[in-house]
DNA sequence: AGCCCATTCGACATCTCGTAGAATGGACTC
DNA sequence: GAGTCCATTCTACGAGATGTCGAATGGGCT
């Protein structure tokens, strides 16, 4: 049974990273990317087949933590959608580390060395600031 | 005996913060911040006494993720230290935040929608100083 | 009512982390 | 050189998180 596993949480971030991908491109449906279980499980990209059971029992723990939100769907199926967008998520975890900085000052620095041209040149823009 | 804990990696953090306190205060001894075994456990402000034994595991598991670095001390005592400053860290995180977000100029923006307007005035002077 | 299938429950394995006693080994003493 | 002392290392166990499912449940449909 137990097939050598992935590292800790990659099996929660591959589930995530389907329903972020999912609510990124919306056709118009009103139901923000919201995909059923199977969906999820065929999108998951893991050379072995995952039991539905195994994509359900993540989705579950990802609803308990406020990451995954479950709503019903057609007959007695349910449709998952991420929480927030991958964005929105990765903002919240930058936030938390800038808070438990000791120096965010000194952190961003350090921060802002080791960023691309490129990135370096987003993060100017969405701080209001000529690129340059 | 088991003392029912603190969250995950509660411990290595403490222990880390210790590390980080004393590398930020190195008074001219060229042994960056360097700490004994009962040094950092008495450092550990954590009202329960932990054994010795205790806080030399926690060591040891930070010196193999490479956050603490091992160096012997005097006669067959070892000395320990942050590999890095505790800011120096947290930008390794930050980044690799960023290399994980899908967006990062988006990811960016919600990130400065929640920051203060303390650290956002930080980030922006030590993004003023980066060179073009 | 009976069958089907999606979902939920319950389980077990592994890994990480907290926590520490027992064992080991080098340094120092006599 | 043997004995002692103490820092370090080994070994271990409990709990929580995560991967992975098979079995049990339950709602809907024929």
């Amino acid at each position: 049974m137990s097939k050598r596993a992935r590292h800790q949480g990659e099996l929660e971030h591959q589930v995530l990273d389907v329903l972020w991908d999912a609510k990124g491109q919306q056709l118009g449906s009103q139901a923000v990317g919201a995909l059923n279980s199977q969906q999820i499980q065929a999108a998951i990209v893991d050379g072995s087949d995952l039991a539905l059971t195994t994509v359900l029992t993540v989705l579950s723990r990802l609803v308990d933590k406020e990451l995954v939100i479950r709503q019903a769907g057609e007959g007695r199926s349910l449709l998952f959608s991420a929480a927030q967008s991958r964005e929105q998520h990765s903002a919240e975890l930058l936030l938390k580390i800038v808070a438990e900085a000791g120096n965010p000052a000194l952190a961003f620095s350090h921060f802002a060395d080791g960023l691309t041209a490129e990135d370096l040149a987003a993060l100017r823009a969405s701080l209001g600031q000529a690129p340059a």
